[in-house]
DNA sequence: ACCGATCTTATACGAAAGTCTAGGAGACTA
DNA sequence: TAGTCTCCTAGACTTTCGTATAAGATCGGT
């Protein structure tokens, strides 16, 4: 209730979000409503910016996809430059592993973007004050719901090959990319293909990029 | 400046979008700034019932991604229930043959959620006004930008045969639906391949995905 | 020390994919 | 009526994929 907790006014906040609705909409119900200091960029390398002309914010919000992001990369970046402060990411499809891997990379906190308003503001008052926020519902999904249980049981090799498939690369590619041999990479090219119920590596890319992997 | 021309003030509106943060910011900011009075709902279904029971809106916002829409079925049920007043499609991924398709189905505007909340406003009176609005850049886009002009110049066949691809099948298999020989499939997946820039089918079939044209 | 799981490599072969050249059917100019 | 264009089809050929079988290496746990 008052600003020396830093729980209430006076936060300052820096957001960026390629979408202006999304910016619009969320720096207005944050400024009016919370009484944070928004500043706002449309894309990681201004919000990079913005970290080194003004100084750390209470909170930075980062949207999960978003130009000069890729992965998890902007948010290291974004951590280094805001000097211990917190960094949040944003996302409007919420799969439950990059929340974590997000925590796992150091961010305070993950919002999905169907969280209502008021859960939103709450949620920016606590990362403000130090806190580390997640949605109740993710962590629920983690132990009930696995999302995609297919995922869970692949190998990590499996998953770099899986990864080589969709973006298309042939065994050689991914072999070469690797380290390995290419018979090894059809080993497992065949072992994802039955794991994902696929016949062949096309489906299993489909697969994989439907339930959002990649 | 008055509301006997509809264009502030008593605008009545039903929102219907499944994330909570959309909603709430867009009828925060629609309400308060546009002095409009919102109704919101989650999906069609309850979007249907206000509108049997609360009479025709000014202006109906619907989210193109949403429990029971099913693409543009939604649209129609809903332009019928308003009797004659404007139904607007809203849409997070702004794919420019689905505004298109929107238009040509009856709605009245076509609003991507990349649009930031003062335009969204004038839009909204625009549209209440019963005027068709649709934001100047996807037009734009039509003619210029790539964002993804790849499918409008596939020949019907080619999509059907893409379609065979993203679904994972041989090219045995795709001849036999279509009653073409493999050879001619082979054809099709190479000239596939030269305009989606893609090396080999699968990258192909993920390029398609990512377009979300399957 | 044993077992089981994971990752690795190897050889070999049939199936599918991908590339080439070449030709035919239809549509739209002129 | 020839010209040109796009879409479709075809046969032959090379490369890659997918599968099977076998076997060595490493690691963690009973």
């Amino acid at each position: 209730m008052n600003s020396e907790n830093g729980l209430n006014g006076d936060m300052r906040i820096l957001l960026a979000d390629d979408h202006d609705m999304v910016r619009d909409t969320i720096s207005a119900y944050l400024s009016s409503e919370g009484g944070a200091q928004i500043t706002a960029t449309t894309d990681l390398p201004r919000a990079m910016k913005e970290l080194e002309d003004n100084g750390p914010f209470d909170l930075v919000l980062l949207d999960y996809n978003m130009p000069g992001m890729n992965g998890l990369d902007g948010l290291q970046r974004a951590l280094k430059a805001n000097g211990g402060r917190g960094v949040a990411i944003l996302s409007g499809s919420a799969p439950t592993r990059t929340a974590q891997d997000a925590l796992d990379a150091g961010a305070i906190g993950f919002i999905p973007k169907t969280m209502g308003a008021q859960s939103l503001l709450n949620a920016v008052r606590f990362m403000s004050a130090g806190e580390i926020y997640v949605p109740v519902e993710l962590m629920r999904e983690e132990a009930s719901a696995p999302a995609h249980p297919l995922l869970a049981q692949l190998s990590p090799r499996e998953v770099e090959v899986l990864s080589g498939l969709c973006r298309g690369q042939s065994n050689k590619e991914i072999a070469r990319d690797l380290n390995l041999q290419e018979v090894t990479i059809k080993l497992h090219v065949r072992t994802l293909c039955r794991k994902l119920d696929a016949k062949n590596r096309t489906q299993a890319a489909m697969t994989a990029k439907e339930a959002g992997l990649f």
